[in-house]
DNA sequence: ATACGATTTTTTTTT
DNA sequence: AAAATCGTAT
């Protein structure tokens, strides 16, 4: 039995054993809503529910599992039947079964950020769109807004009206494109990531079997980090649980950080006008940050003005003023940082307990190899994905095939790596073979030749050796066994006339190999890459390695989120890099920025560096002159004495 | 016309 | 690091 009481805070406890019901739980930094949530889940299960009829939603897989682990130690292997995961993870969990009703097979695939832009891309041409119009959207960008149309529920006219005026000349045209792009998808039977949760809510809107079937299913719902749901994921729940209103969320609006991406901040704020009966809780008690660190951030944070009113209240004492260093240039900086964390070091503080963060990934660079040259042990925790790296993209798009023969986006891929084989090339291709039944033995047919180029010759029968050995040798449906077809059939040369880098390449799908073996089937194993969960999560020995020697963490704020050290440094505070410029000039950009701020200086449990560089260091030093950030500025107004600031300021030389 | 290599530019944040 | 652009080779 679990003793509640004494192992909770009485604002804990009363959320963990509150009745069934709709209840929203705002919880600010580092006050445990992990924990509350953990216990909640446990305390659920003690008083009899099912754990398989308990559906608990996170951001990322890894807290996911974490919280299973915890409820798994507190009540035991009942834990392990919880429904938990992302959105994305559950929604395409509970699409596989049902894909039908929404238009789909079974096997779909999913595209990742870049197939769809590709995707996107030929839709352009094939809606006739005349090169010539040079302002034309890009891809990227033309994804860009239907993907906010999608997560904000939006028309896309709206959208480019509001957040694209300048494309909207060519508003007809970009819905042409939206258009065919929704087609191809569906003729091609994949899905982006929108599309999980589209389809999710189309199924349970549309049919009200499903919907039945999973609001008996889930009898109680509870969500991680409500604050950065959109409206799509708030319908998707609110109807989940429209039987029975057993919904639990959990938040903090001062650290919604991915409005854009849809999330909308009116969810959380407007819960109790969705849920009547909706009970509200506060956790308001820090047990993360010293006092000196909570001052900084809750003087910051009031600045935005939308906001539950609530006050973080530091149970700990003591503590060092947060420390604010202008330096000269990146340089500068980057010998600071590697200075003080090798100090650090030397006191004691192992250096997994220290952090950098950042507004975006390049702005790391100068810090990463500075860190190198010092020997100092990192990781970066931000920037291209494992799962996103060409090398591994290539190989899986064999898999892809293998589950789904209409995946385009796999089949180009791959044909555009033989000799001969372009983008054009690769297209007539694809077309030859895209109206068979099966495309992977339509690739072999003797008269394919006939409508193509003979310079094609030679790649084409290159790949189609690969194929052979794949499908047919192989038993493509083991993962490790099509990795390792495809290193022997060429790709291994392959890599090593490109890349310089081949033998971590080749090291990467060795991992890749490894990491595919606690997957059941090779849907599911490409499932889980394109929802993209981090590097290895559940890889014990990997975990073990990474123990054994602690490194730096690097890690852009968003990544951060939920995490924290006891040293945090924050680079490049200053304007235009945070907040970053162009986030400025979004619909309330600035309040957005400052959140970032807020989680940043929250992740901090003892020490905090706020590092300016007085001049942009890009490459070719122009050196551009930077002021502070704002976000330093208005925490120490100009009468304000020093010593009554919530910072200390440091002469660096 | 197409492929492909060299060069230049450009980075927000993520499922 | 990758994408977009440009020039040359096939």
């Amino acid at each position: 039995m679990i003793d509640y009481r004494e192992e909770l805070n009485s604002e804990q406890y009363r959320v963990v054993t509150a009745d069934a019901g709709p209840l929203l739980v705002i919880a600010g930094a580092g006050s445990g809503k992990t924990r509350a949530l953990t216990y909640r889940t446990a305390w659920l299960i003690e008083q009899g529910v099912r754990p398989d009829r308990i559906l608990l939603v996170t951001f990322t897989n890894k807290a996911a599992r974490s919280m299973l682990t915890r409820v798994e130690s507190l009540v035991g292997d009942r834990a392990g039947m919880v429904w938990g995961g992302t959105f994305h993870h559950i929604g395409n969990r509970i699409l596989r079964r049902h894909a039908r009703r929404v238009g789909y097979d079974g096997n779909y695939s999913i595209l990742d950020r870049e197939d769809a832009r590709q995707l996107v891309a030929s839709a352009v041409v094939e809606s006739g769109i005349p090169s010539r119009g040079k302002r034309f959207p890009t891809a990227a960008v033309l994804m860009d807004m239907i993907s906010l149309a999608a997560n904000t529920d939006t028309s896309l006219e709206t959208i480019v009206r509001k957040r694209y005026p300048g494309a909207f000349t060519f508003m007809t045209d970009i819905l042409k494109v939206a258009f065919r792009y929704r087609i191809r998808k569906q003729e091609l039977n994949v899905m982006d990531f929108d599309d999980l949760l589209l389809k999710w809510r189309d199924l349970l809107v549309e049919h009200e079997d499903v919907h039945a079937e999973y609001a008996r299913t889930f009898e109680h719902i509870l969500v991680d980090e409500y604050q950065d749901t959109n409206r799509i994921q708030a319908d998707i729940l609110n109807l989940t649980a429209s039987h029975h209103g057993n919904i639990m969320v959990v938040g903090d609006d001062s650290q919604s950080i991915y409005s854009f991406r849809g999330a909308d901040c009116t969810n959380i704020m407007t819960f109790p006008e969705m849920w009547k009966k909706a009970r509200v809780f506060k956790l308001e008690t820090n047990y993360r940050s010293t006092p000196p660190i909570l001052k900084l951030a809750n003087l910051s944070i009031v600045n935005n003005r939308e906001q539950y009113q609530k006050k973080l209240r530091a149970v700990r004492k003591g503590g060092a003023r947060p420390v604010y260093a202008p330096l000269s240039d990146g340089m500068h900086q980057a010998d600071f940082v590697a200075q003080r964390i090798l100090e650090m070091a030397d006191e004691g503080i192992p250096l997994d307990e220290m952090a950098v963060l950042y507004r975006a990934h390049f702005h790391s660079m100068e810090l990463q190899m500075e860190l190198v040259r010092r020997d100092i042990p990192f990781v970066v925790r931000s920037g291209i994905r494992f799962f996103e790296q060409a090398h591994v993209k290539d190989v899986t798009a064999f898999m892809r095939i293998a589950v789904n023969p209409f995946d385009e986006p796999a089949w180009k891929r791959l044909l555009v790596l033989y000799g001969g084989i372009g983008k054009v090339r690769a297209d007539a291709i694809w077309r030859l073979i895209a109206d068979s039944d099966d495309p992977r033995r339509r690739i072999f047919s003797d008269d394919l030749e006939a409508g193509l180029s003979k310079a094609v010759e030679p790649g084409l029968m290159e790949f189609r050796t690969i194929l052979d050995d794949v499908f047919k040798t192989a038993g493509f449906d083991d993962p490790r066994r099509v990795i390792d077809r495809v290193l022997a059939g060429g790709y291994r040369r392959f890599l090593r006339e490109r890349y310089d880098n081949y033998q971590s390449r080749e090291e990467d799908l060795k991992q890749l190999a490894a990491f595919s073996r606690q997957f059941e089937s090779l849907e599911a194993f490409l499932s889980e890459l394109a929802l993209m969960t981090g590097l290895n999560e559940d890889d014990d020995a990997s975990r073990r390695r990474e123990q054994a020697e602690q490194k730096v963490i690097l890690s852009t704020i968003h990544q951060a989120k939920g995490l924290e050290w006891s040293v945090v440094f924050m680079i490049r505070c200053s304007e235009g890099a945070m907040p970053l410029e162009r986030a400025l000039k979004e619909p309330g950009g600035v309040d957005e920025e400052r959140r970032l701020f807020y989680v940043a200086a929250t992740r901090a449990k003892d020490q905090l560096y706020l590092c300016h560089t007085l001049v942009d260091s890009g490459r070719g030093g122009w050196g551009r002159r930077l002021s502070p950030s704002r976000f330093i500025n208005e925490l120490a107004p100009a009468r304000l004495p020093a010593k009554e600031r919530p910072f200390e300021q440091w002469i660096v030389e």
